[in-house]
Order: C-alpha cells, then sequence, then structure tokens
DNA sequence: GTCTATACTCGGATAGAC
DNA sequence: GTCTATCCGAGTATAGAC
C-alpha cells in the first residue's frame, strides 16, 4: 500500500513535468490563444482530460509556464546585469549573454513581445512584482551614470532601446529577416552566431565619445 | 432604372471600402486568426453576412486587405530606398522615412512579423512576385557596394539587419519596451520622435570608417 | 444588397466508468 | 490517475426572406 502511494506521486510528477515542458513548447511557438490544448497533449503524450486533471484550465497552465519561464530570464539577465564591472564590458556581457539565451530559446522574444501586446496590465503587475523592473532599471541608471561621468555619450532611455533592439530584433523577427535576405535556416544561424562579436563593435563605436 | 443601377454601384464601391478600411484596422491589431468577423463588422457598421456577400470568406478578404498593405508599403519603401544618393544620405532617408510612416502606422511592424512567422511559404512567394525582394536586395548590395568603396565598414547583412533592428523594434515591441522603461503613451511617442535624430548619429558613428 | 435565423465546426471543459 | 463520451460556447459560413 505505502509502495503504490510513492509510486503515484512519482508518476504524477512525471506528468506534470512532462505536460510542463510540453506546454512551454507549444505556448512559445502559438502564444496563448494559438496554442491548442490538443497540441499539448499530443506533445506529452496523453490525452487532453488529463491537461484539465492537472492544471484545471489552459490559462492557469499557461500562467505556471509563464511565470517559470520569466522567472528563469530574470535569473540570467540579473546575473549579468548586476556583476561588478565597468559599462562597456557589462553591456558586453549583456549582448553575449543575451545572445547565448536567445540561440537556445529562440522563440522566447517574440513569444513575450506579443503576450506583453495581448495583456499590457497583466505585465504592468508583473513588471511591479517580479524583479523584472528592478534589472532593467538597474541597467538603464548604469548607462546614465556612465553618461554622467562621460565614459559614453548619448540618451540613456534610446542607448538602452538601441541595445536591446539590435540584440532582440534578429531573433523577435527571425523568420521575416530570414525570408528578406534570402538565407537557409543554417547560413542565418550563422549569421546570428558572428552576430555577437560584430554587435560589440557596433555598439561601442557608436556610445563611446 | 439605371439611376438605380449607378446608386447600388456606388453603394457597393462604398461598402466595399468602409469593409476594407475596418477590416485592415482589426487585422492589423489582431492577426488573421485572432480577428473576428463580427469585430470588423461592428467597425464597419453592418453585420457579419455583408462580409460574406462581399469577401466570401475571412481568408480572402485577408488576402485583399493584405497585399494592399504590402503594396503600399513598397512603394513607400522602394522610392526612398531607389533615389540616387550617397549611401548615408540614403540610410538617413530610410531610417525617417520608416520613421513616420511607422509613427501614423504602429500596429504594422509586429503583424508583418507575425503573418510572416505563421505563413513562411506564403511569404517566400510574394517576396519573389511582388518587387519587396527587388528593392530590398537593392539596399543591400548599395550597402555592399559602399563597404567595397571603404565608405562604411562592417559585414554588409550585419549592418542591414541592425539598421532595420534599430528602426523597427521600438514599434514592434512598443507595449513590452513602454512597460520596460514606465513610460506613458505621451512619453514613448516623444521618445519615437525623437529617435529619427538620435539613429542617424547612432548609425553613422557605427559605420563610417 | 441587406437582414435574421440557422447550420456546422472547432476547441475547451466536465462527467463518469474503470 | 487515466480514459471515453459528451456538453457547451464561440466563431465562420450559408439559406432564405425581404
Amino acid at each position: 500500500m505505502f509502495v503504490y502511494f510513492i509510486t503515484m506521486t512519482e508518476e504524477k510528477k512525471d506528468t506534470e513535468q512532462t505536460i510542463k515542458e510540453a506546454a512551454k513548447k507549444i505556448f512559445l511557438v502559438n502564444g496563448l490563444k494559438g496554442a491548442r490544448m490538443q497540441a499539448i497533449a499530443d506533445e506529452a503524450g496523453i490525452n487532453r482530460a488529463m491537461l484539465h486533471y492537472y492544471f484545471r484550465t489552459k490559462d492557469k497552465l499557461f500562467e505556471v509556464i509563464f511565470s517559470d519561464a520569466m522567472t528563469e530570464m530574470n535569473q540570467r539577465m540579473g546575473a549579468i546585469i548586476t556583476s561588478d564591472l565597468p559599462i562597456l564590458k557589462k553591456i558586453e556581457h549583456f549582448v553575449h549573454g543575451y545572445s547565448e539565451s536567445a540561440i537556445s530559446n529562440p522563440e522566447f522574444d517574440l513569444f513575450i513581445i506579443n503576450e506583453f501586446r495581448q495583456n499590457p496590465t497583466y505585465f504592468d503587475e508583473m513588471m511591479k512584482t517580479s524583479n523584472a523592473g528592478t534589472v532593467i532599471k538597474g541597467f538603464a541608471s548604469e548607462i546614465e551614470k556612465a553618461i554622467d561621468k562621460k565614459e559614453i555619450v548619448g540618451n540613456p532611455n534610446q542607448i538602452f532601446l538601441s541595445i536591446i533592439a539590435l540584440c532582440i530584433f534578429p531573433f523577435a523577427a527571425k523568420t521575416m529577416v530570414r525570408t528578406m535576405l534570402g538565407h537557409s535556416e543554417k547560413q542565418y544561424t550563422k549569421l546570428l552566431e558572428e552576430r555577437k562579436d560584430f554587435l560589440m563593435q557596433f555598439i561601442i563605436k557608436a556610445i563611446t565619445p
């Protein structure tokens, strides 16, 4: 009897984890509205009813997946930004770190941009409660300080916006850019790999006095 | 009888145009799948059945709206890029021209990025048949020539990608960036206005030898 | 051309047997 | 915990009266 209970618990954990991984995959590609419970079930190798048994509703499942993804993201970015380094080094770390994580998670950027757009108030709330807001504001204020110290030149918000644009856009608009350039998947991956170094040159030239 | 016929024709044209404008508005914000026929009907001040009477299906309506929007876009961009100017002037015109058109049509960028992603083959085809491909390739090859002539430095594809990233991202990711910066709609609009000039400084510094 | 009513399909959610 | 069957709402599309 006891053994049976343990087994059930472990199986439950496994199934829950399997569902989460499947759901993450499907939600990242299709968004909340675009994702189909059937697709998640197929991906997890179970049937739809199981999804509801474990997570009650589609919205609740999404909520879990999404806050997990955000937490993971914040931790990664936070570690880079809050490190104790001169501004150019910090930007370099940010650019490299961001590119690395985006390469292994290429759907994330466009997903976030779209979900933000569709539910601004939800994210507004989240920015206040999570540490994402702190991390970003920290980075922005570091840029501001560096401008005051004449280490770099320009408007802080514009510089911040430009850095994230240069990092994020190639992933968010991947399909569009690939089509525009007429690149294969492989060619474009190479472009993104090489971009890590290109970007540092580009950004440093643009913002040093 | 003749008068009646004319009237019908004109009314048909008006209704058709009204529907198109309403559909454009709704599709741009919600995408093909996200848009509701009821929302388009409401926007146009008619009922759903009329939409089907004029355009048969949702997909067909979308197709019409979409190719119109692309054509308009291509013409605007084409005029800027194919003008006979030195490369830095041409980039300046592109940046300003793009920003202007994006400010008056802020939903367009994210819409295109998403629809591209959801139907890559359709766009692949369109790039070949329309003049969009030619326009883009023209711009890219101008950059390449300028690099050969040592007027600017860097990898042509990376430079092209960087320029469009800097232009498009602030509009495509508007809601996200606004939330990140904690800006009001008004503050963000001001940022975008000022960005036109900031960007030229930024880009020129980054790519001149 | 325009409207109302209705058919049909898809997808999320629940009931109930095992 | 897991499955099958079923419900129910939403949304596209059509029929048919005017």
